[in-house]
DNA sequence: GCCCTCTTGTTCGAT
DNA sequence: ACAAGAGGGC
């Protein structure tokens, strides 16, 4: 096997570079991953490293699972081995190990964001802090970034131990941690720092994991935070072959912890480090190519680094002005037909925004025209009601301590254990300072509970007991079923008969699907890997792999996949780059390393669109174009749509439209919007429950139920994209389809 | 204990 | 615009 084929000379250079801390600059479409997996596997093959003495760490597990895969296709063999994944899922690894030596359980619960809610909400609680200026969110952010730096409570006060709202923050801090560990849980930035804290007072198991990895791949450098920098370095310290890539220019992820100067102090931390520079593109036209360095050269302490390309120069981009965001999603639409008669395949185009909350208007439009899309971080599967319901089940059943999750699910279904019931149980708990399990176990001893409160309790912890002796015993698919049947989840929704009912029911039956999945590919796998595995995919990584279709994300999801047509949408001040409070410069450079991120996803043609007026949170500005508009190259875009369509020019601002106004304009746009010959409504006879029909807007459905309303019928229809949707026949834009 | 209505915040990005 | 939480009535 040729490693070195199809290579550059600085490509060659970084696959061969021999021992040694190696920082790869790799640009955007420069093949870094092609390096990465080559590197492995020249290390593998020539050197005769062994897959189990490498750790690789990628930015979702998707991107680690691509590895694997190119890396042992590379071989010819398997490498199973190596360790590959997110910084999360290999401390989860690590810790599921060791966390006993640092004063936790193994058994125990990851909390995601609605779990740090409800604990924060209790901290506030008890600390008497119910005002405005102690959100849950936004302490739990303070706090996260006091993490994600490796501050303790006592350091983040030092500095500023002169306002009480600080001092609050670190009592909130204090309680918090308490109650993390009372409950004999994580959240996810503890997953990094408590696996730091595990290495630094464990200097055994730190030798451990030193002597284990020899070489260490570290993906997406430029996005790392500095707990999870510290984690990297302690790892290293033993071989120093350390070996990460990234791209100053790239850094997206500041909000969250991210420290871009991890990236620029990486040759002071490791004096002798070698550096290699990708700066040919093999991904984009010149056009787009020369486009994103025109955005990003108005950024200040970059690397240097010029990336250049021996594609051809391609199409232009397309800057089109819109009226508002119905008419961008006709563009977009309309240009994807366009292409689509060239050759192209759905698969080809994504979509980009800068939220989410912009995706809906475009997955309107492409089921009102039948075009294939996915939507990434829309499928809330993992967030449904009853999903939350099981996994809380089952993480209590792992870590009975866990009062969040038991408190959640103690009496779903409905077991007669009300609030008051609730009240007494956690004030003794408190009291004797034990969980509500504890409490449970022996809850003749609760003071004022009714006889009927007590049986109610016992017959839970009788049951919850049972299932965690069987837990022992079963395999994970088979024992996620005898939980949905034995606590009686599925016999409350099936009694229930409802459309939502059946909804829900087929959701726990693809969770057990998920579940025998992960048990086919994890033959090993415990309920706590099962458990920390759903806790830790990503958006990208929950996204199924629907065949040949539109793609549908924000410029972070976006981060290092790449498309050969993108449409980035709703490119106006206000939105991209998004308003904040504070105008702050790093922020600023911030947005423009995102737009850049935006542009260098296209391979062959980008199209940047803007809308002189957008509705945000119901109201409904106008806007101007975005700032990064003005920075792109006169000569190597076209402009389309109505340049001096708007009032903006006048008003110069975001300003609020006159309510009249605007609704003049929304109605002109919904009677164009309707399809004359869909007047023509069907015959009501013909539709009867298990007929197939298709609707204007939402595509394929079954009739699942018919009923009289008032003097009209109302039809419950199930659609194939959309769910469940209640119409009244006299007025739905539905017809029958035939031969369903 | 449950259901309904009203209020509130939310969406900037995500493990 | 919309969802989720709070609060009041039954």
């Amino acid at each position: 096997m040729d490693y070195l084929k199809g290579l550059n000379d600085r490509q060659r250079e970084a696959v061969l570079y021999g021992e040694g801390p190696l920082l790869v600059l790799a640009g955007a479409g420069s093949g870094k991953t092609k390096v990465l997996t080559h590197r492995i596997a020249y290390l593998i093959e020539q050197k005769g490293i062994f897959p189990g003495n490498m750790l690789a760490i990628t930015f979702t597990n998707k991107a680690a699972n691509e590895m694997k895969e190119r890396t042992s296709d590379l071989l010819g063999g398997n490498i199973d081995g190596i360790w590959m994944g997110t910084f999360h899922s290999v401390c989860v690894r690590i810790l599921r190990r060791y966390i006993d030596r640092i004063g936790f359980e193994r058994g125990f619960s990851i909390y995601d964001r609605d779990d740090q809610i409800a604990l924060m909400r209790e901290c506030i609680g008890e600390l008497d802090l119910r005002e405005d200026d102690y959100k849950e969110r936004h302490i739990l952010n303070i706090i996260s970034r006091i993490k994600d730096s490796m501050m303790s409570p006592n350091e983040y006060i030092d500095e500023k131990y002169m306002d009480p709202f600080k001092g609050n923050v670190k009592k909130l801090y204090v309680l918090y941690e308490e109650k993390l560990k009372d409950n004999n849980a994580l959240d996810f930035d503890d997953l990094i720092s408590k696996t730091v804290e595990l290495f630094r007072t464990n200097p055994d198991v730190l030798e451990y994991y030193q002597q284990k990895f020899k070489y260490i791949f570290i993906d997406e450098f430029q996005d790392t935070n500095r707990a999870q920098y510290q984690l990297v370095k302690l790892l290293a310290l033993g071989c120093k072959n350390l070996c990460v890539v990234g791209d100053d220019d790239q850094s997206i992820y500041g909000w969250r912890g991210a420290d871009i100067t991890n990236i620029l102090s990486f040759e002071e931390d490791f004096p002798k480090a070698k550096i290699v520079k990708l700066e040919q593109n093999y991904r984009s036209t010149q056009n787009i190519l020369d486009v994103a360095n025109n955005i990003i050269k108005n950024n200040s302490g970059r690397m240097e680094k010029r990336l250049w390309t021996d594609n051809a120069r391609g199409r232009r981009v397309v800057v089109e002005n819109v009226l508002d965001s119905y008419e961008e999603a006709q563009f977009v639409i309309r240009k994807i037909e366009e292409h689509m008669r060239e050759g192209y395949e759905p698969s080809d185009f994504a979509i980009l925004y800068r939220t989410n909350a912009q995706s809906r208007i475009f997955e309107e439009a492409f089921m009102r025209n039948n075009i294939p899309y996915k939507l990434v971080g829309g499928l809330k599967f993992y967030d449904r009601k009853e999903i939350k319901d099981i996994v809380a089940y089952l993480r209590m059943i792992q870590n009975p301590v866990d009062d969040i999750s038991l408190k959640r699910i103690i009496n779903i279904p409905r077991r007669g254990i009300g609030k008051v019931t609730m009240e007494k149980l956690e004030e003794y708990a408190n009291k004797i300072g034990t969980s509500i399990y504890d409490v449970l176990l022996d809850v003749e001893n609760v003071p004022g509970l009714s006889t009927r409160a007590k049986n109610s309790l016992k017959a839970f912890v009788d049951m919850i007991n049972r299932f965690i002796a069987m837990d022992e015993v079963m395999e994970i698919q088979e024992f996620i079923e005898e939980v949905v049947y034995g606590v009686g989840y599925i016999k409350e929704l099936e009694d229930d008969g409802s459309i939502e009912s059946q909804a829900r029911l087929d959701n726990i039956k693809e969770f057990i699907s998920v579940a025998i999945d992960f048990q086919v590919n994890n033959p090993e796998g415990t309920l706590e890997d099962f458990l920390a595995n759903v806790s830790l995919l990503s958006d990208v990584d929950k996204t199924a792999d629907v065949d040949n279709s539109v793609t549908l994300l924000t410029v972070h999801s976006a981060k290092g996949l790449e498309f050969p047509i993108v449409f980035m949408v709703g490119m106006e001040e206000g939105l991209f780059p998004i308003i904040r409070e504070s105008e702050d410069k790093s922020e600023m450079e911030e947005e423009r390393r995102l737009c850049y991120v935006a542009i260098t996803r296209a391979e062959e043609l980008l199209y940047i669109s803007h809308a002189r007026i957008r509705t945000i949170y119901g109201r409904t500005n106008y806007s101007r174009p975005s700032r990064f508009i003005d920075e792109l190259p006169k000569e190597l875009i076209d402009i389309g749509g109505q340049p001096n369509g708007g009032s903006y020019g006048r008003i110069g601002g975001n300003e609020a439209i006159n309510p009249k106004e605007h609704l003049i304009k929304v109605k002109d746009l919904s009677e164009r919007s309707v399809t004359p010959t869909r007047r023509s409504l069907i015959d009501q006879d013909q539709i009867r429950e298990g007929v197939k029909v298709k609707h204007a807007k939402w595509g394929i459905g079954i009739v699942a139920q018919l009923r009289d309303r008032d003097d009209d019928k109302e039809a419950t229809i199930i659609f194939d994209k959309v769910g469940m949707k209640r119409l009244l026949l006299s007025i739905a834009p539905i017809e029958i389809v035939k031969g369903g």
